[in-house]
RNA sequence: GACCCUUUCGUCUAUCGGUUAGGACACCGCCCUUUCACGGCAGUAAGACGGGUUCGACUCCCGUAGGGGUCGCCA
């Protein structure tokens, strides 16, 4: 009955994918794996000034990371090439030729190539907004003049985004049009485009845009804007699309962490939101965790060492085990860095509010220096003899352990928090703990 | 200015006329852990406002307000 699905992802290259953008695609992929359907990466270069080979990099670099693969586009061809719109040019000669035979085109007194505007009331059937009906001789400019023809084509040449999208959609048997509801005013253009063109316009799914927690609109500049942040910052991929699924779309049931794969069966319109939704860097960050977490350690070790790449100051011999110590405790691999000064770098700042708390009692002191005899003459040094030794000297002290716990993490990570402490300082050795200690101890208490 | 979309906890969302309005992030508390987390348990927190329709509206309709978008020889 109706026509196998083709869906479509076309970005401009920018020098950089936008989050909304890989969601964007993100979503024209899962309905083309949902439908059985061809998903085609075109790439919108009709900017020659803004097209560079980088700037297509970071889009197939990005999509790649985030595992969305295209069945025709860049690098893997098809039949509907060729797949950047800077090679088209003859496509789109032919296409505005017919349109200015057939009276819908002509050239205006500068030389640009103009649409002339049906302006006829015109109705489409969003698949995610609804039906929409537009009374297009309304439509007016900014100065309440009735709205001007539209440009085809540049007097210097170059086309023009709408003449070229509906030209490339058409000709490209694009069934579908998934795209950011920025677009939904466009598209009663696009569709007497179509129209003029003698062309049965492809069905229109407008998703709603990401915005910024305070409502604004995503900027390269703002938090989690720039894909390839998230790369950089070893996020892991699946948590990335996890999110962006979950951004204008739901299961609608209480699920939140999902894979890919349970998300194309469900991947309908029916499931589809209508309204923006607010990117949550911490939701993110959260389902990042929910991955690292549910990786094993050889897999999570791997990870880490591949993101981290040389680590110059942590000894190698200890490096394995610090990253398994410190996997329960990150959302994300940048916090490895923090939690590495803190465990091996001796000359590292103590934090205010754990100093504070770690020295509230003059006593304590006094505990450390016992806690650090009393580790001086320990036959093993192991995260169970070192627990067994601070609960003796604690008892020796006449006080709980937790009265002494607290401060020797303090005195040797200067932080707060941090990773499980007795493991910990069995990691660091017993000459490093020692000399830790002793220096933080007159440091904390001086 | 014209036109369009949208409005449930701070955030992502469930609800498709009858619910104590549910889940998740974040936050807070308790338990566990004699440290830090994880985990477990509980808590604070929402239908923008005003009219209708209906026996009954978060849900349907209208209006207002807020938010977003389009109106380019940008994409």
């Amino acid at each position: 009955m109706s026509k196998p699905v083709r869906v479509r992802f076309a970005p401009s290259p920018t020098g950089y994918l936008h989050v909304g953008g890989a969601r964007t695609a993100l979503f024209n992929w899962l309905f083309a794996r949902r439908n059985g359907g061809t998903f085609v990466l075109r790439v919108e270069d009709t900017d020659a000034a803004r097209n560079t080979p980088e700037a297509v990099a970071a889009i197939l670099d990005g999509m790649r990371w985030l595992g969305l693969d295209w069945d025709e586009g860049p690098e893997v061809g098809g039949e509907y090439g060729p797949y950047y719109q800077s090679e088209r040019g003859a496509i789109y000669q032919k296409h505005a030729d017919r349109l200015v035979a057939s009276g819908h085109a002509y050239t205006d007194e500068s030389g640009a190539l103009r649409f002339r505007l049906p302006r006829l009331p015109i109705v489409m059937d969003d698949q995610v907004c609804g039906r929409i009906e537009i009374d297009r001789s309304r439509a007016q400019n900014r100065d309440g003049e009735p709205e001007a023809d539209m440009t085809l084509r540049r007097a210097d040449g170059g086309w023009i985004f709408h003449f070229v999208n509906v030209v490339d959609d058409l000709e490209m048997g694009i069934t579908h049009v998934i795209r950011g509801e920025d677009h939904l005013m466009n598209t009663p253009k696009h569709i007497e485009l179509f129209q003029a063109l003698g062309a049965e316009p492809p069905v229109y799914a407008h998703i709603p845009l990401i915005l910024n927690m305070d409502g604004s609109k995503m900027s390269k500049r703002d938090q989690g804007a720039e894909l390839g942040r998230y790369a950089q910052e070893g996020f892991v991929p699946e948590a990335v699309v996890n999110f962006l699924c979950l951004l204008g779309w739901s299961p609608k049931d209480d699920r939140q962490v999902m894979s890919v794969q349970e998300v194309i069966p469900l991947f309908d319109w029916d499931h589809l939101n209508r309204s923006a939704a607010k990117f949550d860097y911490e939701k993110c960050l959260w389902l990042n965790s929910q991955y690292l977490a549910a990786e094993n350690t050889e897999a999570f070790t791997a990870r880490a060492k591949a993101w981290l790449g040389p680590v110059e100051n942590v000894p190698a011999d200890k490096l394995d085990a610090a990253i398994v110590l410190l996997k329960p405790k990150i959302k994300h691999l940048p916090e490895l860095r923090e939690h590495f000064s803190m465990l091996f770098d001796a000359a590292a700042s103590v934090e205010a509010e754990a100093r504070a708390k770690a020295t509230a009692k003059p006593e304590t002191k006094a505990g450390l220096e016992r806690v650090a005899g009393d580790f001086a003459t320990l036959e093993v040094w192991t995260a169970e003899s070192l627990k067994a030794s601070v609960e003796s000297s604690a008892k020796a002290l006449g006080v709980k352990p937790g009265a002494l716990l607290f401060p020797l993490r303090v005195a040797i990570t200067g932080q707060g928090h941090g990773a499980d402490l007795m493991p910990a300082l069995e990691l660091l050795g017993r000459e490093a703990v020692l000399a830790r200690l002793a220096a933080r101890t007159a440091q904390l208490f001086g």
